[in-house]
DNA sequence: CATGGGATCATTGTCGACAATGTTGGGATA
DNA sequence: TATCCCAACATTGTCGACAATGATCCCATG
């Protein structure tokens, strides 16, 4: 019954060494404990972690499947840095697929799983009240949000895309670019009207209404970022990951 | 042994055994000489393609990653089967990611890029005349042109995941089920226009109309399924793949 | 002093062997 | 005869060592 809390923690597989490791290196990361462009060697995660380079192997190609780090042959891998474009680039494909998954969760969504929906929206909001240190919790709960959606179109293709792949790429952004939800007051209302649209089995609204949000939310960071480039009189050196820092 | 005799057009990497063996691997899938659900064994692969198990281990997880195959810890990896309610996944996905490259493509695309897409409806058009034997062409001149539209939308992460990921499954599907392409003279008629929106920039237009056109393919895609299943009257052993052969 | 070549080094790619796990088949027992 | 347990087998997971490639740095040369 109460299903509420849902993190990466609870580490689904971890039958094996190189399970884990992808796992413990997925987390670091989108924690951005591994600097986003640095260079991750093999001897070197091999001892950090104790562990042989042949799982350390499985899992980079894991990590570079997921587009978390990128290789070169012969020359080495290094954790992915999103630029300004491909973050936007990322936008459209969110745009897409998220408004599918709305569109296909209105149809067949089943009412414990709306209700769950409602509930993450009550706890949202809770803490939006409680203000100030929101941003943690803002951050995760909008995903979670999303995340359930997602679920909810019971679709595992689009499943597997956006939680297995995007969403890590978009946990890693928040941190990389230390960019907050930004705008609550009008998110919350757009996830209310989009549950509403969802709870009526109105797909085509539950598309459009979605869309329209990850649309704002891309504006929202675009708008941020041409803002913080302006802060500036001079173009500085843009810190190594796209915004000023 | 058989030493490298290729077909696979201008393959990417050759650097390295990994890299090699997983494209021929992932030929092999879609070609169906690897049967879908058959299982594959790390030694039987290692032989037959005379390489060690570390780089073929290497390439069975980016076929795993490609979703070509599915791996369980310590028990083994079979080839992927598409089942028809995977396959109208995919379409979902086809439709949401096709339609925004087919927008964004409208915004981006340039002259000479449009200029390719209507030679490739040329050839399409020409071999069609001569008719019968136009199965595989056919096909294979359909992905070119939905191909060539994501990649004249120059968003590279809509270019991965379609081209690289999404349309090896497409090929497999198509393959498996011996479905050809079905409707050539509308499908002809679509792409035509098609290409008519996005030249004239028309973003929306050409978003609207490719997602019909990808979903009218899934709609005779399942007819012809239906169909399939009705022309028995016996409930009839679904053949190993779904799909009356 | 700048530049190019070449030796040295670190890192990646590949391999074979050993350990751990899952599967399978046979035999004992009810 | 059917069922359950156990042992032998095959396959996967992990490891350390060797080979191949790319990077670095020193030195000779203009």
């Amino acid at each position: 019954m109460t299903s509420a809390e849902y993190e990466t923690p609870a580490t689904p597989e971890v039958r094996t060494l190189a399970e884990r490791v992808f796992h413990q290196l997925q987390d670091a990361i989108v924690r951005g404990e591994l600097a986003p462009g640095s260079k991750i060697t093999e001897p070197g995660l091999s001892k950090a972690y104790g562990i042989s380079r042949g799982p350390l192997r499985e899992a980079m190609r894991r990590l570079e499947a997921h587009r978390l780090i990128e290789r070169v042959p012969h020359v080495g891998a290094r954790v992915v840095k999103l630029s300004m474009k491909e973050l936007m680039e990322l936008f459209d494909v969110r745009e897409a697929l998220e408004s599918m998954a709305a569109r296909i969760a209105a149809e067949h969504m089943t009412a414990s799983e709306i209700a769950g929906l409602r509930e993450v929206l009550a706890v949202h909001e809770k803490q939006a009240d409680l203000a100030s240190g929101e941003a943690y919790y803002q951050r995760e709960g909008d995903l979670d949000f999303h995340y359930r959606i997602v679920v909810g179109s019971h679709n595992r293709m689009l499943m597997a895309l956006l939680c297995d792949d995007l969403y890590y790429l978009v946990r890693m952004y928040r941190t990389q670019f230390s960019a907050s939800g930004a705008r609550p007051q009008k998110a919350f209302v757009e996830h209310h009207r989009i549950v509403d649209a969802i709870e009526a089995g109105d797909a085509e609204l539950a598309e459009l209404l979605m869309r329209r949000h990850v649309s704002a939310s891309r504006e929202n960071v675009m708008a941020r970022y041409a803002a913080s480039l302006e802060g500036r009189d001079e173009p500085q050196v843009v810190a190594g990951n796209g915004l000023v820092t």
